[in-house]
DNA sequence: ATCGTTGCAAACGTTTTGCATAAGG
DNA sequence: CCTTATGCAAAACGTTTGCAACGAT
């Protein structure tokens, strides 16, 4: 058994990568012929200021508000999020019906444990993944892109949250 | 390496239960104070006379239509599914901002190959999944409920048909 | 000058809700 | 008879679209 290939590990540490993330944005729209605008510049910075998972809608609330400066409307957010996932700056997967985003570029793959309690994201590594990945696909002569992993339930924290609350209730 | 714990294999085998879907729904029914109705028992039927994987709409459509006998209306269909998930009788996993649902009672433990091309759902076994589960679960004092694991790609049907494709542009 | 980009409003597809009526236990 | 379940219409939700005005190259 394969036990000592599967490596846990929290927080993660960051891949080293030659260029910065807007050095490579910048390439990506030179190649395609798309523009080095304010926005995708704004974005690109809230995107990369901070490493946690986030939402399409959790990351219009940090951006400013109507009327003030830097303000990126709802549909340019939408589609610069795309334009990130096809420049391989961001990964994209779904959660509870929205779409959950995470830094790719300089970041090593993974995999994520999620409470359905507290509905945090913990990431983990195991190389095992990528290896039934590939076994799997060449069985079935499937051209494998990417795969997600997500273990679903709840986390020791919540667990003993719950376990305390349930004492409480008794006194 | 424990490359011969993942088995592949299609289609999979039926696991043996001990009662119908509709006896233990029934049974499911009883415990939650819940009643048994005609539209409950209809979709049961629709649900459990094939085993592909399907959405709300598919269900739907291979419904008899409004005006008919045995026509269900959409909030219900919605209401049954969550309720054959929560009595063990379906599972449910997103893809591409759906809900799509497969038989869980009577059907083995297994995971998907999704095709992006066709958007055909293969599965496949692999008992590293869990084992990758339960040891991830261990070290981060997680209680895991359920995992999901989905490899996106191109099946070998996708792959060929496209070459064939570019064959014939040239010609 | 050209052509990609933006913001707006409105549409979209999926799923959920409030509520009056129907029907199972 | 009591309570849950249903169908309807409408809302909610996250996301996408058409389009006129704007701005990067």
């Amino acid at each position: 058994m394969s036990s000592e290939n599967t490596t846990v590990g929290q927080p993660l540490e960051a891949v080293p990568v030659s260029m910065t993330p807007l050095q490579r944005f910048e390439e990506y729209l030179q190649s395609k012929g798309l523009r080095n605008t304010e926005q995708r510049r704004h974005l690109l910075e809230q995107v990369f200021n901070r490493h946690e998972h986030f939402d399409a809608d959790q990351l219009i609330d940090q951006l400013p508000s109507k009327g003030n400066a830097n303000y990126v409307s709802r549909p340019t957010v939408y589609r610069t999020l795309r334009e990130f996932v096809d420049a391989g700056l961001l990964q994209c997967f779904e959660l509870d019906g929205r779409s959950v985003y995470e830094h790719d570029y300089g970041y090593p793959q993974h995999d994520h444990l999620y409470c359905t309690k507290c509905r945090k994201l913990i990431e983990f590594t195991s190389e095992d993944t990528i290896r039934i990945r590939d076994e799997v696909a060449k069985q079935f002569r499937f051209r494998a892109k990417e795969h997600r992993f997500i273990i679903h339930g709840v986390c020791d924290e919540c667990t003993k949250r719950r376990a305390r609350d349930r004492r409480q209730d008794r006194v």
